[in-house]
This record gives C-alpha cells, sequence and structure tokens, in this order.
RNA sequence: GGAGGGUUAGCCUAAUUGGUAAGGCACCGGAUUUGAAAUCCGGCGGGCUCUGCCCUUGGGGGUUCGAGUCCCUCACCCUCCGCCA
C-alpha cells in the first residue's frame, strides 16, 4: 500500500508511476482529495471529543458539590450527537479512500526500465548449463509418456486439465528436486517455516493478491483461500508486529503447493505441464531495513542462481519493466531456465523487493535504536525454486537418446 | 458439534453503585561508581499539524453525558464431552 502523505507536495510522482505501469492516472486526484479531507475531519473530531472529555470529568464533580448538572448534561447530549455525525462521516471516508489505496499498485523502483508490456523487459546476463544429452530434444511429455512417468490422462480424470501426476521415476525426481532446494537454501540461511495452505482473506490483502485479483484464488465454502504462492503466509507472518533492528534480516523459506485458476490464460501453454492449476514451490523470503533491501535483492538472486548452476541447466536474468511489473512488486527479476523440448524460456522463479508495500498492509514494523518512532520494514520474495518447471528443464536437457534420463549429481542424494 | 472458563501495553497483575486505565518485572537512556551491582531520575501501545492533543483494555456493535466495568455478537486460547487421521 502506498502512502499517500508522500505524494501531498509532488503528485507527479505518483501520476508518472501509474502511468508507467498502464494504469489510469486520474485515481491520484481522487486519492489526495480524500486524503485532505481525511485530515481535516481528524483534526474537527479531535476538537470535538477533547471537549467533551473535558467537559464530561466536571460532572462527577458538581455532583458531589450538589449542583445541577442538567444544563451540562444536555450540552453534552448534543456534543455526543456533534461527534457521532463526524464519526460516520469519516468512518465512510476512510473507507472508500482504503478501497482506493489497496488498488494502487506499488511505484517501480528509479532502476526498473520504461516500457508497456514483456517485450520491453531486458535479459541481464546468461548462464550456460550442460549441453542437452540428446541430439534432438523431445518436448517432456513425449519423453514422460515414452517412459511412463508423466499421466496427464488420469490427472485430467481425477482433476481436469491443469493438473499433472507423476509416477515412479518422476514423483521421486520432483521430491528430490524439493529436497534439494530446501537443504540448499537452508545452507544460506534461510528458515524453514511450514505454514498453513488455507488462510483468511485479510492475509491475502495483507500480501497484496486481494482485492485486485480475485479471480485467480481458489476459495473454500469456509471463506478461507488456497494460497497461491508461500510468500501469502510468509509476508504475514510478523502481521501487527514491532521487529527489533538487530533481528534484521530475517529469511525464511517455505515449501507449499501453489494453487492458481489461472483465470484468462484459456489456451495458453496447453500441451504438458507449464501452466497448472497445483504446483510446488520453495518460496525466500525476507523482512529487512529500508536501506538494505536493495543488497538483499541482488543476494536472494545469487542464491535463486545458485540452484539452477548446481543443477548446470541454461538459464538467464530478465530485468522486468514498468509495465510487466507485478501489482506488489517495486523491482523484479525473473529467472528463466531453458527448455530444449520444448524450445522455450520457462520462468522458474520471481524474484521482487516489495518494499514497505506489503509492511504497510501488514503492519510490520521494526524500531531503530534509540529512536521512537517505529518504521515499515521491507519485504522480499523469490522462488527458489518452483517445480515442475525445473523439472521441465531437467527432463528435457538430461534426457538421453537410449531412452534414459541422467540424473545431475547434486540431486543422487535425494533420490 | 456441545458445556464451562478465560483475553488489560513484551510478560505479570489492579481498577467502589459505570466517572475517564494504577502498579510490578523485563528492557532502553541518564545520574552516581575505578568498574559492576544496588540506588535515584526519565522513558517504555499507536497517531498527529507534537510545550500539546486524540485514540488504545481480543475484534465489531449497542446503552450512556461518560464503558475495562452493563447488553449483543464474533474471533482466539484453556478444560471436559462427542467425532476423527
Amino acid at each position: 500500500m502506498i502512502a499517500p502523505k508522500y505524494f501531498r507536495d509532488d503528485i507527479d510522482v505518483l501520476k508518472n508511476a501509474l502511468l508507467h505501469r498502464g494504469e489510469d492516472p486520474k485515481i491520484a486526484d481522487d486519492i489526495m482529495r480524500m486524503d485532505m479531507r481525511l485530515r481535516e475531519l481528524k483534526k474537527k473530531l479531535d476538537d470535538l471529543r477533547k471537549q467533551r472529555n473535558e467537559k464530561g470529568k466536571l460532572i462527577p464533580k458538581l455532583k458531589k458539590e450538589g449542583k445541577d448538572t442538567e444544563e451540562l448534561l444536555s450540552e453534552l447530549k448534543e456534543l455526543a450527537e456533534t461527534i457521532k455525525s463526524y464519526e460516520n462521516e469519516l468512518e465512510t471516508l476512510e473507507e472508500k479512500l482504503k478501497n482506493a489505496l489497496y488498488r494502487i499498485p506499488n511505484i517501480p523502483h528509479e532502476s526498473v526500465p520504461i516500457g508497456k508490456d514483456e517485450t520491453e523487459n531486458r535479459v541481464i546476463s546468461e548462464y550456460k548449463g550442460i549441453e542437452p544429452l540428446s541430439q534432438n530434444p523431445i518436448p517432456h511429455w513425449e519423453i514422460g509418456e515414452k517412459l511412463d512417468i508423466i499421466d496427464l490422462k488420469v490427472a485430467a480424470n481425477l482433476s481436469g486439465s491443469r493438473f499433472y501426476l507423476f509416477k515412479n521415476f518422476a514423483a521421486k525426481l520432483e521430491r528430490a528436486l524439493l529436497n534439494f532446494f530446501l537443504k540448499e537454501n537452508e545452507k544460506k540461511g534461510y528458515m524453514e517455516i511450514l505454514p498453513p495452505y488455507l488462510v483468511k482473506e485479510e492475509i491475502l490483502y495483507g500480501s497484496g493478491q486481494l482485492p485486485k485479483f480475485r479471480d485467480e484464488l481458489y476459495k473454500t465454502q469456509d471463506d478461507l483461500y488456497l494460497i497461491p504462492t508461500a510468500e501469502v503466509p510468509l509476508a504475514n507472518l510478523h502481521r501487527n508486529e514491532i521487529l527489533n533492528e538487530d533481528d534484521l534480516p530475517l529469511k525464511y523459506m517455505s515449501f507449499t503447493p501453489c494453487f492458481r485458476r489461472e483465470a484468462g490464460s484459456y489456451g495458453k501453454d496447453v500441451r504438458g505441464i507449464i501452466r497448472l492449476h497445483q504446483f510446488h514451490k520453495v518460496e525466500l523470503f525476507k523482512f529487512t531495513t529500508p536501506e538494505t533491501s536493495y543488497d538483499e535483492l541482488e543476494k536472494m538472486r545469487e542464491d535463486a542462481e545458485d540452484l539452477l548452476k548446481k543443477l548446470n541447466l541454461t538459464y538467464h536474468v530478465v530485468a522486468l519493466c514498468t509495465g510487466d511489473l507485478g501489482f506488489s512488486a517495486a523491482k523484479t527479476y525473473d529467472l528463466e531456465v531453458w527448455a530444449p523440448g520444448v524450445k522455450r524460456w520457462l520462468e522458474v522463479s520471481s524474484i521482487s523487493n516489495t518494499e514497505d508495500f506489503q509492511a504497510r498492509r501488514t503492519m510490520t514494523r521494526f524500531r531503530r535504536k534509540g529512536q521512537k518512532r517505529p518504521l515499515y520494514v521491507h519485504t522480499l520474495n523469490g522462488s527458489g525454486l518452483a517445480t515442475p518447471r525445473v523439472f521441465i528443464a531437467i527432463l528435457e536437457t538430461y534426457y538421453k537418446d537410449d531412452g534414459t534420463i541422467e540424473i545431475p549429481d547434486v540431486l543422487k542424494e535425494f533420490m
């Protein structure tokens, strides 16, 4: 959530940010107008409440002295009604302002390239892994069928399209990958959290999925939502807390399934297991101070890259442009792995600094030594990493023409 | 699902028939000290346009001039019963 007070002097900063993201900048005017009226109302209410408190204290005093309180009581009754009506107006306005603010995306960092959509993203580095072991790499679904380890037909019978079912070697390889990720990340100081997979609505407001992306979420009859990523529970881990500066940065990771409705992606990635309603991911998450968050972003990117390097896979790093940036992010790197069978770059990690955007929504703060006022932390998230997309790259890269799959060395202990 | 008990600032604990949240511990800063302990002073929920004011007793609502206190409702925790991997 953005803070209106930062734009009081220069509303164009906000308008430009909205423009670069492809949003209507007009909403900025509405917000500043509401912000101004809100402050007026608060001031007015403060004064009225002060009057009420001061005069109310006189009542027991007058009674003790045996004096008549009737006149004062009727005055106070009127005052109470005035206060009530201002309170009603304030409440309505706060609701309206919050509603508007909840729908404003984060302000892009100055280093983010300006662009309208994903075509203007920038590839900033490329890592060359092992050459495909097959002369003529084939798509993972063909490998899966040949070896009888992926059964999309049964998955469709059980759950419909965009679900997968792994058998035997495939099931083991996916599990090995996830265990490998967890072990490597733990070495880098991320503490493992196993969170609930069902969360309350307000938790999704905190991380930024709601109110704008309701269509992407599965909701249960008890008004709990299936998490689309472990970022959701992790971002809310220290909700309403004031952390110690000495404890920062806090580094967490979670392995969870991720559930996404993928509404509006009909006809996209229909073959194979590239786009799914359920997949698995190890998520990395950090709570940092404002001045270290961009260094921590680079470190998190290196941590995620390290996993792909150890698997010896070809990948590149993409700096997202303003038009392709996610709602909560101020800056994002995508890691895309090369899948030689489908001949495509597949996004396996999206690493973002949300600055204080989520912290404002979740009220996650820290106190600096010797300072009274608590400050908002910065939060960062990134996959480290997601299956089965990494699985796809491994299958298509390590499949040999003799019909066997070589297992990367680092995975052997997990098989 | 049913019955009962509970929730006051990081923790612990008060608050006459309803009168405007009192203390303790811990922690932080300062004084004192060769240093430490002890002691003393100050701070120790949040916000603001900050000499001051407003809000804050699990959340929301109601009664009232005024609610920690009375009423309704929800959440969470504990105990027991039932069901259950």
